[in-house]
Order: structure tokens, then sequence, then C-alpha cells
DNA sequence: CTCCTCAATATGTCTATACATAATAATTCT
DNA sequence: AGAATTATTATGTATAGACATATTGAGGAG
């Protein structure tokens, strides 16, 4: 049963997809393995393989060793966000960017960030709040808390004129992240800073990283109203 | 100079990592290619391809042929949201999921929706709102569009059991799609169904999927306040 | 000087083979 | 029977070699 015309591993994983569409494999259905796949294509094991990774990373199917490889039960559709620096997301709106840090100290973090930002023991952090422009309208408010036991360097910043976002991507590396992403309802201080209504509509995006299960810092970036942010579903833009 | 410790692709991908956080190679500068890495660390030139294609894949690097590889210059992190069935979402906080159909008709797109959902010609096309619960209480109210030309199935169903993104993933394949975030006050209407205040922020995804170039549905989901969703960066969760 | 063609080059991919690893199934021991 | 051990199996990864493909840059024609 080799056919010919299955050649790259694109094809081999649109072939695939269209089983799984066409319900020729159903969700939750085992697929058959690598090797039986290679020989029904007439391809080598590696290029099969190649296919179904790209799926599985996508969420369409699950692979687990020995065990076989399997539609997704709840297929659900993995997005990707690309998140810019603020500097280059303001620029790709063909405006200036400008910033400006309002506070600046070090300070024992409150618990709810605590939590979050030194779980194990109290740490010492560095507080730092700014905000980011557009052509000389409020952008971004930041808060944001820096671990010092992790990122000892950025005590001795003041992050005046360089922002910390940047500071902290030059110097401090990170190896993964979490990124939460609500509405809220703008604060007094929120409001004022950001030139809108209390009560207005904020998007508001949380960053927590870390360095090898160290956190690093953790920044809370309320946007300002009428913030959009763009996903991309599937391969292709 | 081959270094038998850097077997596998991962270390090879953390030993380019720690190179480009190190400033050895910084942002925007070159990077060997492929062949004289294999070389330096003592392995197979595919394996050195694995490392450095999960590293573009994540936005860390940029290749292109001939061209060859160089870091990126802003290194804009992409971080991956998982974006599960309603139905799933509600079971996974524990709760028991109920659907219901508010409306169901036949419309001419208002232009705002026709310039995505149909941008060449008029398009015939189905309009259905609905309300998702969890254990009784206001989830999402959806706001859906299905185009008809190229979803015509799609007319003989009234989703009043079966809700539509449900029906749509089990019968109408799609190869990309484009998912907006943003946060926007609640309109009368919104705020009625979803037992909130006019005026309250909502957390509001827009999501228009395509089948090879032609649009499927546009969905504007409006998710009750309170909501959060939560990605990851870098590779582990 | 500009446009075009062509060769050089780095990445992209495929193949065949081999071994590693995780997880299950089968078997043996207590 | 129940626990511990071993075998089996499908995926995960590494390798060397080959060819494909996109781009760039140089050289030549107009």
């Amino acid at each position: 049963m080799t056919d010919p015309q299955f050649k790259t591993w694109q094809s081999i994983q649109d072939e695939v997809l269209r089983r799984i569409h066409a319900r020729e494999w159903p969700p939750g259905a085992d697929i058959p393995n690598e090797a039986d796949l290679a020989r029904e294509f007439g391809c080598a094991r590696a290029t099969v393989n190649r296919a179904l990774r790209a799926l599985a990373e996508a969420g369409m199917i699950e692979r687990r060793r020995k065990a076989g490889t399997r539609v997704a039960l709840h297929p659900v559709s993995r997005a990707t966000v690309d998140i810019p620096v603020i500097r280059q997301e303001v620029a790709a709106l063909g405006k200036t960017y400008d910033y400006r840090r309002l506070s600046h100290a070090q300070a024992v973090p409150p618990t709810n960030v605590a939590q979050r930002l030194c779980p194990d023991a109290p740490c010492t952090a560095l507080h730092v709040t700014a905000l980011h422009l557009a052509s000389g309208v409020p952008f971004v408010f930041e808060d944001r808390w820096i671990n010092l036991d992790t990122a000892p360097a950025a005590a001795t910043q003041d992050f005046v004129t360089t922002n910390a976002n940047e500071w902290l991507l030059a110097h401090v590396p990170y190896t993964h992240g979490e990124i939460r992403l609500s509405a809220e309802a703008a604060s007094e201080d929120e409001a004022r800073v950001l030139r809108t209504d209390p009560g207005a509509p904020l998007f508001v995006m949380e960053r927590l990283t870390w360095d090898h299960g160290r956190p690093v810092t953790l920044a809370r970036l309320c946007y300002a109203p009428g913030h959009k942010i763009v996903t991309h579903l599937g391969t292709a833009p």
C-alpha cells in the first residue's frame, strides 16, 4: 500500500488531518503506529514522526510512549501569542514611544505578591511603577516587583531612563514564565495615571517569570482602554 | 573542538540559549551555521538543526535560507494559549456545564461583521446568540456569525441543543484562525444576559476561523466578570 | 548604470539505521 | 493472590549522507 504521493512531512500532516476531520479517525481513537504509517505512505518513519510531532505540538493529537498516538478527545486549539516589548508595540502603531518612571523603592512585597514572587522564604524585592506612553498618550501602566535574591544586579538600577522590562531582558535570563490575562475595572490610581475614568475596563496582563525555578519578576501591566491583543491559530499567520 | 558533552538537541538548545543570554551572541548577531556548530559540538547537523528550529519556533532566533541564523533583535516572547472548548473550561472548574440558545436567524451581517466574514462579496450568513452557564451561573455570552457559503451544512442546524462551536469543530474543518482579546464595558444587553451591571469590565474574545482562505465563522465571546486566561512562556509548563 | 542570469551557500527535508526511554504486558517469585 | 521482575512495544532521538530550495551576491549583457 505504498503511496508515493506522500513524500513530505507536510503532506503527511495534511493527510492525517484530513482523516481526523473526515472522522476516519474519530476523536479519542488510536491511530496506527509510526512504522505502519510509514509503510502505508511509503516514506521513512522519521518523516511520519515529524508530521505527528507537529500535530501533537498543535494539540490535535496526543502521544505517549508505548501507549501510541490518539486523536485528541477535545481539540484544544493552541494559539500562539507574540508578546513584543512595549517599545516595539508602540512603534508598530506608528507612534513615538516614551517612558516615565513613577516610583522606585526597595520594600517587602505584600502577601499576594510575595506568595508568587518568593513562595518559600521572605525576600527583599524592588518595587517599580512606571508609565509607557504612545505619542504622549498613556499606553500602559506598569506595576512591577523584582526579586533581588534572583536578580541582585537590579538593585543598582534606578530605572529612570531604562525601562525595567528591557533591562531585565538584557541582563537577567529567564527560562519560563506565566502570563495571566484579564479584564478589570480601573482603580482610582490607575484611572488617574492612564487619564481615564475609574471603573473603565482595562486589559490587564500579569507576567511572572522564572529562571530555573527561581522567580525573577512579577509585572502587572494595565493597558489603556481600547487595547487589543491578536493571536493566531494554526500554522500560517 | 569537538565537545562530547553536547549530545542531545536539548543540551545544544541550552548552550545556544546560554550564549545568547551571556551576550556571546548579542541580539541581532549572526550565529555560526549548522555545519560549523555541529563540528564544534561534535554532533550531527540534524541535531543542531533540531535545536535551532525549536528556538526559532519559540521566537528566540530568526532563520533564513542562505542568509543564516541570527539572534532575534527584539526577543518577542511567544506564549502559547490553550483554548479549550467552553464545556471543558467549565468542567475544569468543577462546575456543571449548561447551554442555552438565545436567538437564531439567517441574516445579512452588518458591515463590521461582513468586512471580516465575507470581505470579497456579499454572503448569506447565520446569526446565533447563546449563553454558556457554569453551575447555572452565566459564564460566556456568545454572538456568532457563520458564513453559509463556506459551511452550508450549518443551515440545517438550529443549535438549540448542540452548541455552535462544538458542532463546527466536528463538522467544518478549519486551517487557521485569528483571535482578538480585549477588555470592554458590558453593554445593556450583555449585562442583562450575564447578570451583571452595564459598564462592567468584560473579557472579550473574538475568534475568526478560516478554511483554506475562506472565512468560516466569526464568534464574539464575552466572559462574565472575573475571568482570567493563563498562558505559558518557554517550554515547561 | 541597471537588469538579468547563474553559481554559491545555508537552511530545509528525506532516508535508513541504530539505540534510548517510557510505559505497558507478561512472567516469576514470595 | 499480590508484589516484584522482565519482556515487549511505540515513541523519542542521534547519525551520516543526500538532495531540495530559497536567497544572496557576483558577473555579464544591454
